[in-house]
RNA sequence: GACCUAUAGCUCAACUGGUUAGAGCAUUGCGCUGAUAACGCAAGGGUUGCGGGUUCGACUCCCGCUAGGUACACCA
């Protein structure tokens, strides 16, 4: 009996069911560079339609981590797919190598500038250290299969790339969107340098509050202004108090704000036996008395805030009137509403002191101490010095009162610990209020497309409020600012324009060195003696801010705008706003059409990934133990909109949705071992309906899975694919197409019908794996019959499917109904097992007792339909017959049904292991059925439907 | 204070508010042994984060709370 199994045409591949990614996806690797892939690619798409997404720089220091290569990944997902939907689509992966964590990983080596190295050398060694991250991080991110222009990214300090940067600050320059100016800014101490917004973290802190008196020094000026209680007007020293929690800014007050449309109440206080007059907003009176613990105390007048303007109070400490002023900005929130104001050390005190004229005093140095000369608190540290001020203000009877307060200070994102302090020094800005680039900037946010849309609200917050640019640094390892200021004037040279040009073809040939090494009078001859030569550096946001110059504008066959910017959604305030703000200063327009943003990567509970609480997912790791195709679909898998959660659990899920995937490719291929599409493919009309109807709904989850790709939404897209291989083809067309492969003759129709379906369906399922599972589509993509292109990257999305016309009598909705009498049979299938009647249904008789519409639609499949059911016979029958112990059932269609199975009578069919009254009636093959027979020795069973 | 998120153990559905909230995976039981470190069938599993409200009707709209995430801020 076994003899009977040579004659069938059993399933036949090599593609392993074991996928062994993470040793076969290297050799894949090697033969894709090896093949010129990428090039290929380019060369293919000349001509094309263009789609540029372009890429935003990681930072090149350090370990790529699982957020990189979720950007990394969704990115070439994005850019596969549009390859295969027929653009041109070129990516070139670049990386961000300036700036301040680069200098501080050298410095460790080398030790800070002026010590042991120059700063030439210091630039040197840090070029070579971020070009051995890049290196490690380059190797990393094609380790995961992303495609793309590996052997010439853009690197921001390529010399090429310094020399557009330059270009490009100049231009900013020329249109007049740049200001120098003494404001403050946000200042790190250990970094020496200014930071920009996008560097300054947020973290809780403790700090000293106190409120401070500021003696009025014309009480009879003030007392006139005032309306008094009952004519009283008390008696003592008057003064005003203010509550500051930075004493260390005292040193450099130059007034007192109040808010003009408070009011403001004269309190007499009795303490200790003597008498005083506070001045503070009626307001916050109570809680302030109530911090100071004075319970006696009585308003004897009150003030409204405008009167108070122009008074003169004496400073705390030093010999110093300051004045009062008026400020919107001056809250009852919190304090005595009067704020001590020092418009060298915040934006708002800056601002309003402007307006009054006041100095912008900054007795603070780049260190955070106060500078030689700063009468008793010369050399100490701000935040040391906070004690010694407040000592200072006790000895002098000005401390009201001091108590410990916790609240959200800015941080160094890089120092993490260190405060950031404000303080006013010279500075390079891109005003925000020049040739009006904010405005500029807000229309052109309009016309971005954000995803999700969200991201539009929060730019335009972002742009609408955003102080200045800052975009001067203090460090060594950066791109110059390359102007020359006359000593006298502060003005620009006038021939800047052509300097820059002249600095940015030097730097084109030396890199930035040619600017630090070039002296003035190079450039400028006899007016060298009148200017000065900037040594600040840029921003590195700024070098980022201007990738789409270097490389967009710089580079062919690429598109400015791009059509695509796609960064986690913290790029808002980083690269989306630095690249929109240069754009539009220089181009009056974004330099991206669309905006696509992801989330973060959490754990499984939703919390943040930290080394501390051992929670962290290294894409390293899930590449060694189960394949960069795997975090490829975990990524695909997940809505990246918010959230994205991993851990070990989720991606051992996204391990077995895989092996179910690749499994039913392989049985796919396993069944096309002897099918040339030459020579064996069917037209669509010579096929049995229900292979049509497999390709027919592999063609409608194709229509699903480009608009998924479309949207890029690709969980769904994932699900979609998922569901077709376990429901469709694996619960039914490829369980109930078995006999039919397996038992009919190797060439019949009815077997090459199912194989045309076949070969369709697994040709498409390549194409629509390949953006995601780029290995497992590509390894699919070789194991095809037939002529194709070298990989399936190269292709475009399969053509050849076709769909099911409404018109067919076998359509859609047939099927269904079909679908649904099988459910049913099944679960009258599993009632006999479980009464241990029967284990395969090929050894059970099935009747059908039908109402009119049912029993007119399955009577089309005739006796075919037992091999829908894969049973041993299928009856149908009118319900007017039905049997007592027939189980009823209603379909959705509202058709009814009954339903009777028995175990069959009849002998099993050694061949084709159905249970047939006519197994034995051929005497040369006892133990076979008549249809066997036929398929053996005669000329074939004929199928007409499944 | 602002914005986003919260649906079975996991990943996702549920159109503009409309029957009993759906899939797949996982789990459990069963079958098959011609996809076998596979395949098929079936079953259990949800107070849609919590509490209010609007409505004939709420996963969906409104308010509050909780948890988590993110970006920001002139808290002097």
């Amino acid at each position: 009996m076994a003899e009977y199994k040579k004659t069938l045409n059993l399933p036949k591949t090599k593609f392993p069911m074991k996928a062994n990614l993470a040793q076969r996806e290297p050799e894949t690797l090697k033969r894709w560079e090896q093949m010129d892939l990428y090039g290929k690619l380019c060369a293919q798409g000349r001509g094309r339609p263009k789609f540029i997404l372009h890429d935003g720089p990681p930072y090149a220091n350090g370990e790529i981590h699982i957020g990189h290569a979720v950007n990394k990944i969704l990115k070439d997902i994005i850019v596969k797919s549009k390859w295969l939907s027929g653009f041109d689509a070129p990516y070139v992966p670049g990386w961000d190598c300036h700036g301040l964590p680069i200098e501080l990983q050298v410095e460790k080596k080398v030790g800070k500038v002026g010590r042991k190295v120059d700063a030439k050398g210091f630039r040197d060694a840090c070029r070579d250290y971020a070009a051995r991250q890049v290196k490690k991080q380059s190797k990393d991110f094609q380790r995961l299969g992303v495609l793309g222009d590996w052997k010439d990214p853009y690197l921001t300090m390529d010399y090429q790339f310094e020399a557009d940067i330059i270009r490009a600050f100049g231009k900013v320059v020329s249109n007049g969107h740049v200001d120098q100016g003494c404001k403050p800014v946000y200042w790190c101490t250990d970094c020496q340098s200014a930071l920009a917004e996008a560097e300054v973290e947020y973290a809780d802190r403790t700090s000293p509050a106190i409120d401070v008196r500021f003696r009025v020094l014309e009480p009879e000026a003030l007392l006139s202004r005032c309306h008094h209680v009952e004519g009283k007007t008390g008696s003592g020293e008057i003064s005003v108090v203010i509550w500051t929690t930075t004493p260390w800014t005292l040193p450099a007050n130059q007034a007192v704000a109040v808010n003009p449309e408070f009011e403001y109440a004269l309190v007499q206080c009795r303490q200790d036996g003597h008498d005083e007059r506070l001045l503070l907003a009626s307001a916050m009176l109570k809680d302030s008395m109530g911090r100071y613990g004075i319970d006696d105390y009585q308003v004897v007048a009150y003030c409204p805030g405008q009167a108070l303007e122009g008074m003169k109070l004496a400073h705390p400490f030093y010999q110093r009137e300051v004045p009062v002023i008026l400020g919107e900005h001056v809250t009852q929130e919190a304090g005595t509403g009067a704020v001590h104001t020092a418009p060298g050390h915040g934006q708002e005190d800056y601002v309003v002191g402007s307006r009054y004229g006041l100095p912008v005093d900054n007795p603070v140095g780049a260190d955070g101490r106060f500078l030689e000369g700063t009468e008793l608190f010369a050399g100490e540290s701000v935040f040391t010095a906070n004690d010694k001020v407040i000592e200072t203000l006790q000895a002098r009877g000005a401390l009201v009162h001091h108590q410990a307060v916790t609240h959200s200070y800015p941080h160094c994102w890089r120092h993490k610990q260190t405060p950031i302090i404000f303080r006013a020094t010279p500075q390079w800005f891109i005003s925000m209020a020049k040739n009006s680039l904010r405005q500029t900037a807000m229309a052109a946010v309009d016309k971005v497309e954000w995803m999700p849309d969200w991201g539009k609200a929060r730019i335009q917050g972002m742009v609408e409020n955003r102080p200045d640019w800052c975009v001067s640094r203090q460090r060594t390892w950066g791109v110059p600012i390359t102007l020359f200021v006359h000593k006298q004037t502060g003005a620009l040279h006038p021939r800047t324009p052509e300097l820059v040009e002249q600095v940015a073809q030097a730097v084109e040939k030396q890199g930035i060195d040619a600017w630090f090494e070039l002296r003035t009078e190079d450039l400028l001859g006899d007016e060298a003696a009148d200017y000065d030569k900037i040594s600040d550096t840029l921003d590195v946001w700024f070098d980022s801010g201007v990738t789409y110059e270097a490389v967009l504008r710089r580079r062919e066959g690429l598109t400015f705008p791009a059509d695509l910017y796609l960064e986690g959604s913290d790029q808002h305030r980083g690269w989306f706003q630095s690249s929109l703000l240069t754009s539009c200063a220089n181009y009056g327009h974004a330099p991206y059409n669309a905006v696509l943003t992801h989330g973060f990567t959490v754990d499984k509970d939703g919390k943040k990934m930290s080394k501390s609480e051992g929670n962290v997912v290294a894409p390293q790791d899930v590449t060694k133990t189960y394949g960069a195709d795997i975090l490829r679909l975990w990524v695909a898998a997940t809505d990246y909109r918010t959230e994205m959660r991993v851990s070990d659990e989720i991606i051992k899920r996204i391990a077995d949705a895989y092996r179910r995937i690749r499994n039913t490719a392989k049985y796919l291929l396993s069944n096309l071992s002897d099918f040339d599409p030459q020579q064996h493919l069917l037209e669509p009309g010579a096929m049995l309906p229900l292979d049509r109807w497999a390709v027919a709904t592999a063609y409608r989850l194709q229509q699903q899975v480009l608009a998924a790709y479309e949207r890029y939404e690709f969980h769904t897209l994932y699900h979609r694919i998922h569901n077709f291989c376990s429901v469709e083809m694996g619960g039914f067309y490829l369980d109930i197409i078995k006999d039919r492969q397996y038992t009919m003759p190797q060439d019949s129709a009815g077997r090459r019908s199912a194989q045309t379906a076949i070969y369709h369906i697994v040709s498409a399922m390549a194409c629509w794996l390949a953006p995601v599972l780029s290995f497992t589509a590509d390894e699919i993509w070789r194991y095809l019959p037939g002529e194709r292109k070298e990989s399936v990257l190269l292709a475009e999305w399969y053509t050849q499917l076709f769909d099911l016309d409404e018109q067919e009598e076998m359509n859609f909705a047939f099927w269904q109904q079909v679908i649904e009498v099988r459910d049913a049979f099944l679960k009258e299938m599993e009632k006999l097992r479980n009464q241990e009647q029967a284990g395969s249904s090929l050894a059970v008789d099935a009747d059908l007792y039908c109402g009119q519409e049912i029993y007119q639609q399955l009577q089309k499949l005739g006796d075919e339909l037992r091999f829908i059911l894969i049973s041993a016979s299928a009856r149908v029958l009118r319900d007017t017959d039905k049997t007592p112990g027939a189980v009823h059932y209603t379909l959705s269609t509202n058709d009814e049904l009954w339903i009777s199975l028995r175990p069959s009578p009849h002998r099993k069919c050694e061949r084709c292991w159905h249970f047939r009254e006519d197994v034995g009636t051929d005497a040369t093959h006892p133990d076979l059925c008549g249809r066997c027979v036929q398929n053996i020795d005669g000329a074939g069973e004929a199928r007409c439907y499944a």
